[in-house]
DNA sequence: ATCGAAAATTGGTCTGACCATATTATATAT
DNA sequence: ATATATAATATGGTCAGACCAATTTTCGAT
């Protein structure tokens, strides 16, 4: 077993971290300056900095030129950078993502009602609204349509869940899919949202379930119809 | 507006991403050396190493002394390393990762059975079968149960999903809960497990998540009871 | 052809310098 | 006294050159 020796980066980037929790230092705190870390952990400005940047790389700090350096908001953005490039080298299957999406859907509407959570129905509703007015005047959909999805899954009271969802919806966006829906579809669409709506009110877990999986057919029958007419395993 | 200068370790971490991407690397393939890239870039090392450092830190590279550059492995270990560390600042409320590996286990028996996949039903078999012999031996258990619900959710045939699952446990893993269960308890949820299989096999939804949501129900009373018991927002 | 020592390569760390931007202090005008 | 413009200072950004430590390569002895 070979026992890697750490460098001096490592143990500065971890001293730094060890820092901002013992301090309990919250986002955008200010860090003691490059010159105030190199007398503390006494190693040179090379190290102090390249732990800094490496830290701020993740997302721990903001480094402000001029300014300082400062705790940095803890809004996941590097893991979204991570993903976006883990993405372009190596695709994601989109089927995948659709089908976590569903099971994220699915899953929320499951913490709905069994924790009999209170819905803030008028606000969905008045966004589904929205949804069908930008049918009618065929405005772009995909944003309304997003946002009543998205508030569901704020409904669950579950905040860690609702991070992990928008990372995966962050992945999600970063891949093309065009699904032509016409307005015919779109209609139905809106139906099924009122009647996911109307399956919450009603706590109806099974009836939601049904209309949530309904509402995700047309996406995986296009997604199919997209696997059939190509080989590679980057889409 | 405020446009931000982008510095220079900005620049040459892109130029880097994109160089990995332009030539197809691979996994621990080799990148130019630390000179070749100070020629390429026009930069100063200082630059270089500032950005060869981030990229390494997010895991797109790994740096070996005195060998070279490779390209990392994708394994999202550093992914890992921001949750655990936003963990350390922020805790998380274990209630809602128990809710979160609920939806995932349940979403796993759902893509099996809606896909009608093989399932290795021996293999799960034979899982449970260690389980068993690490309750009525009195060994630790939680290392067998783990595997079993980590196999299941193995064989939904979807390898992000998977891998943000594997993410999460991380997650969990690093909270410290001891649901103390008594031999009775784990043989109940060893029984638990071969009914999910019964129900996985008979391609039975509705009876598979039944069972599951039974299986969850120790462990959210064991939380709600931690949650009666204490104040702070951490766990 | 094999092994081992020597040399070269490569990343790790240190120092000191200068630049650009942001912050702070100071002087000035009102 | 206050507000504003200006100067001084502090802070991070970049560069250059040096030396160290670990790895890899080279090459000679066997």
């Amino acid at each position: 077993m070979a026992i890697q020796k750490t460098s001096l980066v490592e143990i500065a980037m971890d001293r730094i971290k060890t820092y901002i929790l013992e301090n309990k230092l919250k986002e955008n705190d200010k860090l003691p300056t490059e010159k105030e870390l190199i007398a503390k952990l006494q190693v040179s400005r090379t190290v102090v900095r390249e732990a800094l940047r490496s830290l701020e790389s993740i997302g721990i700090l903001k480094i402000k030129p001029g300014g300082g350096v400062f705790v940095g908001d803890s809004d996941f953005r590097s893991i979204k950078s991570i993903l976006k490039h883990h993405y372009e080298a190596h695709g994601v299957k989109i089927r995948e993502l659709v089908e976590i999406r569903k099971i994220l859907e699915l899953g929320a509407l499951r913490l709905i009602i069994e924790k009999n959570l209170d819905v803030d129905f008028d606000y969905l509703e008045s966004l589904n609204q929205e949804y069908y007015q930008a049918i009618t005047h065929n405005w772009d959909t995909k944003k309304y349509d997003q946002l009543f999805h998205q508030h569901i899954i704020q409904e669950a009271d579950n905040e860690t869940f609702y991070n992990f969802t928008e990372v995966i919806q962050e992945y999600f966006s970063l891949v093309k899919i065009d699904l032509m829906q016409s307005k015919k579809d779109l209609l139905a669409s809106y139906k099924e949202h009122s009647e996911i709506l109307a399956g919450l009110k009603n706590k109806n877990l099974e009836y939601s379930h049904k209309i949530m999986s309904v509402h995700f057919e047309p996406i995986f029958d296009y997604i199919y119809e997209m696997e059939g007419l190509k080989e590679d395993g980057t889409n």
